[in-house]
DNA sequence: ACCTGAACACCGTTCAAGT
DNA sequence: ACCTGAACACCGTTCAAGT
């Protein structure tokens, strides 16, 4: 039974502070996270396990407890990890806000989509590392652009996440999904996602189109 | 590594052979069902254990795989299970395609977000149970009478269901967040919902107005 | 400061055995 | 047909011990 935490005490799951340090630990923060991803993209959510992280470290499972206070800290560290490249090329202030909103919302979504871990993750775990942050604040300053009380912005707000969250567990739970045969030997795994991919982009300017149909009126 | 299994085979994990029966077995799949949702409502997600569902209904562990063949059809069909009322209860044909969307997404919705559990595992478990897939299929029926290209039929639903998928993965993340604990005295978890609920109205209509002003297009 | 090793209380699943 | 019991190969996490 895992009590939940404080905003603070979550806080110090993304910034630990940095000690002095005299000789080269062996592991690291940066170190778990990368070993941590890799783990999960190449052998899926449910290789997720202390023993074999630590064992793509070369190191024992007990050590990562220095670096981490529980499993669900690599959990978070790693979704955060796989958002940082999207996260790091936002749209600037300049950019018009439907677009902002779109872009920033593939962005989002794309990076999900491409680690399908990450959508089996989504439901256990809030996004609330700095990355998720940053790209939930630029949709949020996008949409507060476009007008409208601020009720109808929450409104707003609320379908573009749905959308984005909705469409990464969709890709994920797809991808864990039956698997019929004749199907499966006709597209492969990446042209489904380069299908869904497309579909997100007119899902989300069919969203758009209501924000601004309620605009509109 | 449980390996895929195809769409006969997962079927038979929701429709098994009923066999003629001298004494009453103690276990049931109906039995089994009630009882893993009960242990869901009471302790969470983490609590389905093969043990656990087991004591539940005071029986041993390994007597369960007579039933299942293994713990996700637990998962499978406990989901199903709280979506048996949702499903029940569908708008007939006569009602207005879009009073049939909305109901229909709301009665799906509500299902998951009243069952935190169940949204936490959308992202790992396709929602293939009879019920999920009669929910899924008024929706389909619905936005088919709204007229458009199937392309845009096509757009139209992924919106709404990503909707659905993403409001019950939002509800279930945030039933396990940062428990802000000035925030948590002041709002019980289930006025939460409630305003929730009412934005997944609001948000649901936006969508629709999209799609009505597409079609008008 | 950072990592190891033993230990504890769990897991899912298998399979032979009972009735 | 249906359930038990022992067993196997795992889990997360703790804590004393090493360096």
């Amino acid at each position: 039974m895992a009590e939940p935490r404080s905003e603070q005490q979550l806080d110090s799951v993304f910034h630990r502070p940095q000690r002095g340090r005299r000789s080269q630990p062996a592991l690291s923060r940066e170190r778990i996270v990368a070993g941590t991803i890799a783990l999960l993209d190449r052998d899926g959510a449910r290789a997720l396990t202390m023993r074999k992280v630590a064992a793509e470290l070369g190191v024992h499972a007990t050590s990562l407890y220095w670096h981490v206070e529980r499993r669900e800290d690599l959990v978070d560290l790693a979704v955060d990890g796989i958002l940082a490249e999207a996260a790091a090329g936002l749209p600037g202030p300049e950019a018009p806000w439907a677009r902002a909103v779109k872009e920033t919302a593939h962005r989002f979504y794309a990076a999900l989509a491409s680690h399908t871990w990450a959508g089996e993750f989504a439901g256990s775990r809030p996004l609330v590392g700095p990355n998720a942050v940053a790209l939930s604040r630029r949709i949020v300053s996008a949409l507060g652009e476009c007008g409208g009380s601020e009720e109808s912005r929450a409104v707003a707000i609320r379908a573009v996440s749905n959308q984005i969250l909705g469409a990464a567990t969709s890709a994920a739970a797809m991808s864990r999904g039956v698997h019929d045969e004749a199907r499966a030997a006709a597209v492969s795994a990446s042209e489904v996602l380069a299908v869904e991919n497309g579909y997100f982009e007119q899902v989300l300017d069919l969203v758009l189109a209501g924000v601004e149909a309620r605009e509109g009126a």
